[in-house]
DNA sequence: TTGTACGCGTTATCAT
DNA sequence: ATGATAACGCGTACAA
């Protein structure tokens, strides 16, 4: 393994010093066009490229963004992870892909963030408690944070979101005008006040109709599996007559399972029987075996509005975008 | 935003020299007790930890891998990420998630993988030509590589894969055995000599049968919508009693559109009319709307066998292992 | 056990 | 325009 080539030896090659040959590869560095030449000549021969460590230790900045992910169920993430990555390489940035789970918490991996000194830290959908933040080894001069599609209160980590309140308005309009009286939701396993959202609206815009009592259903995390063992217990211990008449599931995948168990453990009709929302869109939520009405977010926006806050572009603050109902067959 | 303490700021603080607080992080280094106390006391208050970004310049080791994806459409890659991640974690590494595109293709890439001295590069089923390699900018000394979930025969980088072989030797003597005669194959956009392994045995383990003759399909790429237009424009164009009588599917996000589209655009009975098979034993492949008859990869154990790997706990060298159809009721 | 010199490869700043 | 000095924060090798 033949160790990389170092300015100071292109320098050496191309008889200038290590200044030199680091401004040919400085854009707008002053430098003649004749050594510039020569550097890149003798670079070319010896292959020699910037060391972007070192570079990063002295200029304080790695182009590296820490992303943290507690829920790979939900196959919403996937496309969301593509613009993302594609949007932080197009502004020379790499994505760290970090997975917060029981053995690497938070806290655990904003320090490693920090030693690691990335350029910002963004919380893709995690549940994150604000009382971490409270955590005395997290100080100030930590890397900026955001929290991407989901809502956050926490003071200094802006969220980047869907607006929720439109959302859930306007699926609950949706709703009451296709006649559903009997609404039902049902939650994952997120027991933050600021994951309550969704479930608040929902039942308060349905109040705003006249219509009290959301019943509601638990599932144990967030995956199809969940969802359908969430219906399998909520329409197994409920009489037909009693049941809701549609479902509001917190996203796509829970929605799925719980489509399923209906259709065919229990034979009913979707959504004559029962009627079923999800949320998200997810591409296969949409396919004709399912056709599931769906909220769809602005990803694309939502990414683009966060890149721009991370370079700089924009001012780092809360912002809600509109998303879009996507009505289909199954409500 | 406040600095980050150093080393050398904590040795002044417990009155010692900046070496003696290097050893005092020093897992096994020689230091009394008496003076590690001192040290981390010290550093506590300053709430001081190790940069890694100046140990990596030093150590020449970063401690992270590069993980290259091209295909974000294809949902099985979530939960190996999650594996991967979680894995790669455990053993203190970090995992750099790089989306190769048009603007990043994995030249690019791998030049930006060496420039950060990343300890590993993993190609995540990407459509990696082997001339690549041939590129002059590189050369020796990079990163180790080696190809997760897809066959390579690239001289020094292994591949950690399903046995193909075996998979479809399986696949076609369940088909054979149920009594299907007329296979269909519907391949993905990938035109690499390389990636047509699964199409091959397919073909191969059929003729030994005594079948001739494997009728293709081709989608434009890896999705269930590409899947879709590939199932509508064959059975469009194809009479009903022409039409092959079971169809194997690249991977299981194909299969899914191919299905859909059979079903509710032509009205056929999966298995009766037209069987289904796929590859990768997605979560959605296994709901009750599809039944998919898939075939799984032992993705927890190529995810270990990959760690290892670079972790240097096992030699870096091709393996294939063994994966498990999974019959469902679509074929 | 502890302290010292030096190197890792780059950038920032100043002097020429 | 070019060269030189210092600094980034830590690790290794060696001496004390």
């Amino acid at each position: 393994m033949r160790k990389r080539a170092t300015a100071k030896e292109v320098a050496e090659a191309a008889g200038v010093s290590k200044w030199t040959v680091i401004r040919a590869f400085t854009p707008g560095a002053s430098i003649t066009e004749a050594s510039r030449q020569k550097v890149l000549q003798a670079a070319e021969t010896l292959n020699y490229s910037p060391n972007l460590l070192a570079r990063s230790l002295a200029t304080n900045t790695t182009h590296q963004v820490a992303v943290f992910v507690d829920d790979f169920a939900n196959p919403h993430k996937l496309p969301v992870l593509e613009m993302l990555t594609e949007r932080l390489q197009a502004e020379g940035l790499l994505t760290v892909l970090i997975n917060i789970n029981r053995h690497f918490d938070h806290v655990h991996a904003l320090i490693n963030a920090d030693q690691r000194q990335f350029d910002a830290v963004i919380l893709f959908g995690t549940a994150f408690r604000e009382e971490t933040l409270g955590d005395r080894r997290l100080g100030p001069g930590f890397p900026p944070m955001f929290v991407l599609a989901r809502d956050s209160q926490i003071p200094g980590v802006p969220a980047i979101a869907c607006n929720a309140e439109l959302a859930l308005s306007e699926i609950v309009d949706y709703l009451f005008d296709k006649g559903y009286r009997r609404p039902g939701f049902m939650a994952g396993a997120r027991t933050l006040s600021t994951a309550l959202g969704r479930r608040h609206h929902y039942a308060s815009f349905w109040r705003a109709k006249g219509i009290e009592g959301v019943t509601e259903l638990a599932a144990e995390r967030y995956s199809a599996q969940a969802g359908a063992e969430a219906a399998r217990t909520y329409l197994s211990t409920t009489a037909p007559g009693s049941r809701v008449d549609v479902l509001m599931c917190e996203n796509d995948i829970l929605a799925l399972g719980a489509m399923d168990v209906a259709r065919s453990e229990f034979g009913l009709e979707v959504p004559q029987d029962l009627a079923v929302v999800g949320f998200d869109n997810i591409e296969l939520g949409g396919a004709p075996a399912y056709g599931l009405t769906s909220y769809e977010q602005p990803a694309g926006e939502m990414v683009d509005a966060i890149v721009a806050m991370i370079t700089g572009k924009r001012d780092a603050e809360m912002v809600v975008m509109p998303g879009r109902l996507v009505p289909r067959s199954s409500a």
